[in-house]
Formats: C-alpha cells, structure tokens, sequence
DNA sequence: ATTAGCTTACGAAAATATTCGTACAATGAG
DNA sequence: CTCATTGTACGAATATTTTCGTAAGCTAAT
C-alpha cells in the first residue's frame, strides 16, 4: 500500500462493480458474479483483489477464514474521474459530444430523459 | 493487415484525434502536436503509426519519402464504439448515470445544454 | 484421525501496450 | 561529391495488465 491514489483497471473495475452492488463479498462471490459476465478463474479474481488491497482500492475484514472485501474508493467519486479521462481522449474534452452521442444510440426511457431535462434548465439557471 | 477490426488503444487513439482533426498529416507533424501534449520520441510515433497500418486504423500516402496519413476509421463511428464500452465498463450500462455526470462535472456552455435539450425533445417525440 | 474441499499467498507466465535504439536509404546544401 | 539531416523499418526492451499453477493452511464430515 503506497501513497500514491490509483485508477482501477478495467478488470478491477468490474470488481468494484460487484462491490459497490453488494456493499461487501467474499472472493467467491465476487467471482461467480464476474463468472457469469466472462469466463475468469477464481484465483484469477482473487489475485486481482489481492493487488487491489495493496493499491488501497478496497479493504478487507480478516477476522474470518473467508476475507471479506469492501470498496475503499467512492463509486460516483470513481466514475468521475474516469469520465473525465474518458471526455479528454474520446471526445477531446467535448461534454457536449459526449452526451449527444450517449443519448443518440444508447437509449434513455422517457423517465429519464425527463431528469436528465431537469438538470439541464437546473444547470441553466445559475 | 488482417480481418480483424480494431478498437484504438488510448495512443493510437491520440494520434487519430490529430489525424481526424488535420484530415492528413506526416508522423513528424503529428509527433510534433502529440509533443504538445506528453514527452514522446519520434520514433515512438512512427512506430505506432506504423502498427496502425497493420491494424487498418490509418492508410498512409507513401508516394512520396514522407508518408502522409490519414484516418482509415470514422471518429464518430470510433467514439460510438468507445462510449458503448466505456458505458458497460464504467457505468453498467447506465446512459443516465454518465450523462447526469458528464453535465454535472463538466461543464457545457448555454448554448450547448440548449441543443442536447433539444436532442431530448427531439428524441421525446419518438 | 483422515481426507476432500475451500481458503489465502504468491511467483511467474502470458498477453498487451509503449518506448526506443540502431541500421540504412534518400535528400539537399555546400 | 560529401556529409549533415531527415526519413522509414523493425527488433527488442520495458511497462502494464491479466491469468493461472502450486503450495500450504483451515475446516468439516465421516
């Protein structure tokens, strides 16, 4: 565990998927889950949260057998910051293409093209 | 070259953005604009552009000793593939959870929150 | 007590991505 | 013509990420 802050991977990021969903797991749980989205080995998944421990990505409860793994790093806080590298190199920092696009092909229901309204006049109003 | 397509990595992705933005360039002009943005040597440059032949990502004019560039991938169509997987990757999915954010963090001028008001509307009507 | 099954630890291989040195050919200025 | 400069080609070293085999310790059922 350094002092430096990481960014999960995309392979530890689906861990902290499961994580952030299920508030805490066991190894095993964590990679039945994943097992169902990829074929992934269990000491693959487990290794892989072993190096996320010592990245300080998540935190782990030893008093059993069983280590249980928490997330240690905010999910929105997380996403964030991979959005922001995301915007800088797909979209060269063009929210506005971003967003179209997003909206464009990956459809939104009703409801929430309706929120995501109501943050925009929100965001007008400053 | 083979049958494969190839999604970009993130520095070939880079030096498609220069090429998507110059319509055609040499691996000196490009390395020069990516020296702008990060220490890179030359060759460095040209050997990805080079392995970017191979891949399809780019096509190049070697008519001349100085080959000259040019995107072989669409930059919409490229950001559309980047995005979807970024989308599963980072937000499980959620077009919502990354537009919200995008909007929210990143700030788009009036006039754009005004056109993706008006994509919604658009897409509303549907 | 034995053993089958589950657990962690961890080294190391494999896969992928990035960087760079070196060789050598073409160009053009003097 | 000579040589400094600029260009391509490409192998190979690095760096990063992912995968997995193996060892060894617990645990519970028989």
């Amino acid at each position: 565990m350094s002092k430096k802050t990481y960014t999960p991977t995309e392979s530890e990021l689906q861990i902290l998927q499961v994580l952030w969903d299920k508030g805490a797991a066991s190894v095993r749980q964590v990679n039945e889950i994943l097992s169902q989205q990829k074929e992934v080995g269990y000491t693959t998944t487990l290794k892989l949260m072993q190096i996320m421990t010592d990245k300080g990505l998540v935190t782990r409860d030893t008093s059993s057998r069983t280590h249980i793994y928490s997330a240690a790093i905010e999910q929105e806080a997380t996403q964030g910051k991979l959005l922001k590298s995301f915007l800088k190199n797909a979209f060269q920092g063009s929210a506005k293409a971003l967003v179209m696009q997003a909206l464009g092909n990956h459809d939104a229901s009703k409801a929430e093209l309706q929120e995501i309204k109501e943050l925009i006049e929100k965001l007008e109003n400053q």
